[in-house]
DNA sequence: CTATTTTTAGGGTGATAACCCTATTTTTGA
DNA sequence: TCAAAAATAGGGTTATCACCCTAAAAATAG
């Protein structure tokens, strides 16, 4: 791999272990086994490297956004894969989402973006969530979807930080995502057929059992 | 007051203002207009002023905690001045609660505290929605109320954070306040009497028009 | 094979951080 | 009233930060 692609998924994962004030280039550099001034010659600032990762972080967005219930194939299944899909997200970019949310640490590309991908992710789940009720799974009064779309999307959101600071290891097992998951369902499997809820509790498992991504487990 | 005092409570709503990283001994001493000498007078360690502001953070909780349902009083009041003294802790403790909460960032009497302080918000929660219930004013399952405790209390910790990330102003009329209460009660309204709801509401707009701790708005 | 470009290492720099030390002023208590 | 204690100011120290500069090594192209 290219040094400038190794400094910016060893710096994604630094920060996402450590906190993004919390690594220095000098920490970076050490890190990755090159000297200081090879890493200012691939990024001439700090922000730059913050930059790139962001721009794989629209990207990453972009096409989980994308994910929509198909006509013909199993919306249980797929809304699992998408639960899979947005945890994933959630733990790959952990830093971004918590450190730089506030006092305009964000990089231009997020701050303009962040507004709509909200808004975007709680209108896909609200999609997967009337297509539940459409095939009969899920007994939720239309004009109450888009409620429980935006409560889960903040459940899922934060549940993460929720349960790490309930002090759930994120190691053996994912604790905290087998937790954020299941109390999302929380929200609406009494109104579902058991059936159904079901398949989706077996569908967190897998989630919560396939182990986490390195940067945040060592 | 005296210039012990002065620096905690500056030191917070600086932090809270600009994040705890982002207050050097310099700035802080410039703005509560004493030199740095003096401040190091105070406190010896820059962990010592947050150890401090941590002390005050966890008595003022043991105070919103001991706020119980009382067998006589009006429950929808009470339940009111609950969110209220929620909030306004959120609000007055934001740094505490948004930078410190990973990365090993908190003081020892926060961090031996916050797994009991979160089970028993949650607790507290239920208890009035048991009366709610008890009340009549809330139709609501006896085993899932722990389950509505627990999703009413992550909305109302993160909803502030979720609602700022959307861009709610913090100034005029508290936007992100008025929505994150809102939210919460999307929890459970549908099974509420519309006559405790409208109560509820009210409660709400006094609560988001009560004008916010100045730490913040500047 | 050689000239050019790209990549790398590493010493240097100025700013800023937390924190120390000491002299001076202010407050306090008998 | 006056000596001891508390409070304050401000210069000094050391470490670390992001970042610069230059020379050498490595890769590449003709």
């Amino acid at each position: 791999m290219k040094t400038r692609d190794r400094i910016v998924l060893e710096a994604r994962r630094l920060y996402n272990r450590r906190g993004y004030g919390n690594v220095s280039s000098a920490v970076l550099a050490e890190h990755l086994g090159i000297s200081e001034g090879n890493l200012w010659y691939h990024f001439k600032t700090r922000r730059a490297i913050l930059s790139a990762i962001s721009e794989r972080f629209a990207v990453d967005i972009e096409k989980r956004l994308s994910r929509l219930p198909a006509a013909g194939a199993d919306i249980v299944d797929e809304y699992g894969d998408l639960l899979q899909a947005l945890i994933w997200e959630f733990q790959e970019y952990r830093f971004l989402y918590r450190d730089q949310s506030e006092y305009g640490g964000h990089d231009e590309i997020v701050q303009r973006g962040v507004r709509g991908w909200i808004e975007r992710t709680q209108q896909q789940f609200q999609l997967y969530y009337r297509a539940f009720a459409s095939a009969g799974l899920l007994d939720w009064e239309e004009d109450r979807l888009a409620d429980l779309a935006i409560n889960a999307t903040i459940i899922l959101r934060y549940g993460l930080d929720h349960y790490r600071e309930m002090g759930a290891s994120i190691e053996e097992g994912g604790g905290a995502i087998r937790s954020t998951l299941l109390r999302h369902l929380t929200l609406f499997e009494h109104k579902m057929l058991p059936d159904a809820v079901e398949r989706l509790k077996r569908s967190i498992e897998r989630i919560a059992d396939a182990g986490l991504p390195e940067e945040i487990a060592a």
